[in-house]
DNA sequence: GTTATATATTATACTGGTATTATATATAAC
DNA sequence: GTTATATATAATACCAGTATAATATATAAC
């Protein structure tokens, strides 16, 4: 379970409400790990309880008051534990398309078509989000306090999915070759 | 929900039970979508109530009885529609050890181990997966009826995987040259 | 002789992710 | 003037995935 420790991870760049870091995750974490606010909230209650966080009310007359949250030190020494500990686990992939792919001897011209919208979406893909993101890191590395040195650790998450991205669509390119040859023969 | 249609297409080779299922799985469809023999009882269930497949009870002297699925025409044409049917869309990543590269400034040198352990382990997955997996496919190419039709699809999914496992060696490495300059300037 | 593995299914309980909705107000866009 | 968007949080309910264990027997390995 990685949301806390992300949420953990923004917290410790600075105090946020569950609507910042909903926010803050959509913005970046949102690329290799999605969560929607309302889980958020709810493990931010959960952190709570833990002693990983406290939060204060904060009265506000032209907006609906907000609940801010902030670090402790038992949150920060969780977060550098799970930084540091552990052997290197991959997640196994869960890919619906694959799943459309391997019985695709059943409906060859729809696997077709589906290879080819693979291999477009990810052109766009790579073409574009880079640009965003990148923009997006540039960003918070002016804003959040001591943003520079972490750019370069950001970056590197953001690499990993533009070349996963490339491969994707290289890989699209490779079967749809692979596949006309045996339709039209 | 891809997990039915995976099941569906399985029984669509060949009659079978919930435990021959469970590893086929195991062996194939695995590799991009994990399924435990828990959900698997439970998903055949359900779909017999949709009347997508029929099952029947096999007494037996010297194993415990069995109960055998077969595919009806409903689930033929489910298979069918969920194959033919449908925009392409991407699972979002989940990748909790780029969460940790994510926030590696607080940790550069647990970085580093994370990521000089992700490209030994992808290193070691590409030489070996491949040579496992294909294994895997020609024996059911021969085994199952039809099978030789179907080992050009299964193979894009294998080359899927082994090509993503060679990006992220190929990433990783990248990473490490750039944090040990980093790191000892 | 004991242990591990293969066969075959089922039950239970938990947790994380998703979907949807409700509330309330200020500002910007049309 | 009305609609959409941004701010800010919370409640509810469902479903899928995971973990674990129970049951029962036959064979292969040590």
């Amino acid at each position: 379970m990685s949301l806390p420790y992300g949420l953990l991870g923004l917290l410790n760049y600075q105090d946020s409400t569950g609507y910042d870091l909903a926010k803050i995750f959509e913005d970046s974490l949102n690329n290799f790990w999605h969560a929607q606010s309302a889980q958020i909230y709810r493990e931010l209650d959960r952190m709570e309880q833990k002693g990983w966080v406290v939060s204060r009310n904060i009265v506000q007359s032209k907006r609906p008051n907000k609940r801010l949250y902030s670090i402790t030190d038992k949150g920060r020494g969780a977060l550098h534990q799970w930084l540091c500990e552990g052997a290197l686990e991959f997640e196994r992939p869960h890919e619906a398309f694959l799943m459309k792919v391997f019985f695709g001897a059943n409906a060859p011209e729809a696997t077709l078509k589906l290879l080819r919208s693979c291999c477009d979406m990810c052109l766009d893909a790579a073409a574009e989000y880079p640009k965003r993101i990148q923009a997006n890191i540039d960003h918070y590395a002016a804003v959040i306090p001591g943003g520079e040195k972490n750019s370069l650790y950001w970056q590197m998450t953001l690499d990993f999915g533009t070349i996963h991205t490339q491969a994707t669509a290289k890989w699209a390119q490779a079967c749809i070759e692979k596949l006309e040859k045996e339709l039209k023969p």
